[in-house]
DNA sequence: CCGATTACGTTGCAACTGCAATGCAAAAAC
DNA sequence: GTTTTTGCATTGCAGTTGCAACGTAATCGG
């Protein structure tokens, strides 16, 4: 074998370069040129790790789900052993708002894939489950939050968890859109969680987001 | 003046032609010769009526956005005088889910405009005027049912109303991504309505909408 | 040392893009 | 009846697109 190269690596390093151009001029402006160019790379070594620009995409489009999915996951082992149902909950829900320009750079990319799958179905298959699973976690920590007695007004967990899910969702698209600033997307966030679970414990009042232990290397 | 033309006429024609490439290919497959063979034109005549292709983009979003709206207009006018604040609410939030082919397509372009939109924000303009009324509509909804004395939890209307605003655009996108069946959305979007004003009337429980006056001409 | 294999870079091509330019027919204005 | 304005079709062009083809340099197994 000749000179080793880890090829998920330059997978990876091309891939960024598409969600930077997708978060800056949109999907359509996604070509190899555009991409390979800022990778900072010829447009034949694209080629040469993505056979077809379909592979591109795809691949590009499980790198946006891994990258919200580490930033929940970091997020959520930052706040330590065995956090409120409510507090676990809030933490996931707005990591995964757009509500820095990171988070929003990232919404945009995944806005634009939502719209891509939406009329290239064979490509949506990962995205299932993973709403999936995340809607029956949502349900659990509900149920959890209920046996606790936190709640006077009984809902079923599971339709709760889909509704909570989907403000989330809606909230980031308006949020996106710049229909409202994110106090507004918080504010129906928290009161959703009021609703679901009966009012937050006024030790959390006016927390935005647990501090993180150290910013990223 | 030679041969009179309906000027907005021939431009709906064309728009129309437009969301159908769009709701089958995407927006990206949205082109002047591909928009012209679906009209039946030539891209001439296109041309004639669109001086660039982002004027007919435009245009067509703001059909897009009319359509949704008189879908609207038309179900809840058929709802007869005065309807209960939560029926009218969850007839106008259900007429704008994509519950059926004909919603999901129009959906899919509004989905790809608003990741359209949030890439080049000069033409999200008209959005945030409508959905500024929108949530002003159903905050007023929700205090009315409130002052009714139909909920015995008291939420913030404002909040309450950009949350069940969410609710439902998150639903459709998840409708449209084809995450879960419509009853699930549906059964969400009441499980809603009951945690903001209160379980529903049983006389209209199980009813998927009102039935309509009569079909379309 | 040597074919074989891998990692690129370059070039080329047919198809497509938005758009300008031109042509022309019909009908209203005069 | 001529002129002028409008509606529309055709053609052409420069730029971009995805992709195949080919080239070359490096590096390993033998």
């Amino acid at each position: 074998m000749p000179k080793r190269v880890d090829h998920g690596e330059r997978r990876k390093l091309i891939a960024d370069a598409l969600m930077r151009v997708a978060a800056e001029r949109g999907l359509e402006a996604v070509s190899l040129r555009h991409v390979a160019a800022e990778a900072g790379v010829s447009s034949g070594m694209v080629q040469h790790y993505f056979r077809t620009k379909d592979e591109m995409m795809t691949f590009a489009l499980s790198v946006v789900r891994d990258r919200s999915e580490a930033r929940v996951t970091r997020a959520v082992s930052a706040l330590g052993d065995e956090p409120s149902p409510r507090t676990l909950l809030r933490t996931m829900l707005t990591e995964l708002l757009p509500l820095d320009e990171a988070r929003r750079a990232d919404g945009r990319v995944a806005l634009a894939f939502l719209a891509f799958t939406a009329v290239r179905p064979a490509v949506a298959a990962g995205l299932h489950q993973e709403s999936a699973e995340l809607l029956a976690f949502i349900a659990g920590q509900i149920r959890t939050a209920q046996a606790a007695g936190a709640t006077q007004t009984r809902v079923d967990p599971d339709r709760a968890a889909v509704a909570l899910l989907a403000v989330m969702e809606g909230l980031g698209v308006y949020l996106l859109g710049g229909h409202y600033p994110p106090e507004t997307a918080l504010a129906a966030l928290d009161a959703q969680l009021d609703l679901l679970l009966g009012p937050e414990p006024a030790a959390q009042r006016g927390r935005a987001a647990p501090p993180r232990r150290s910013p990223a290397p």
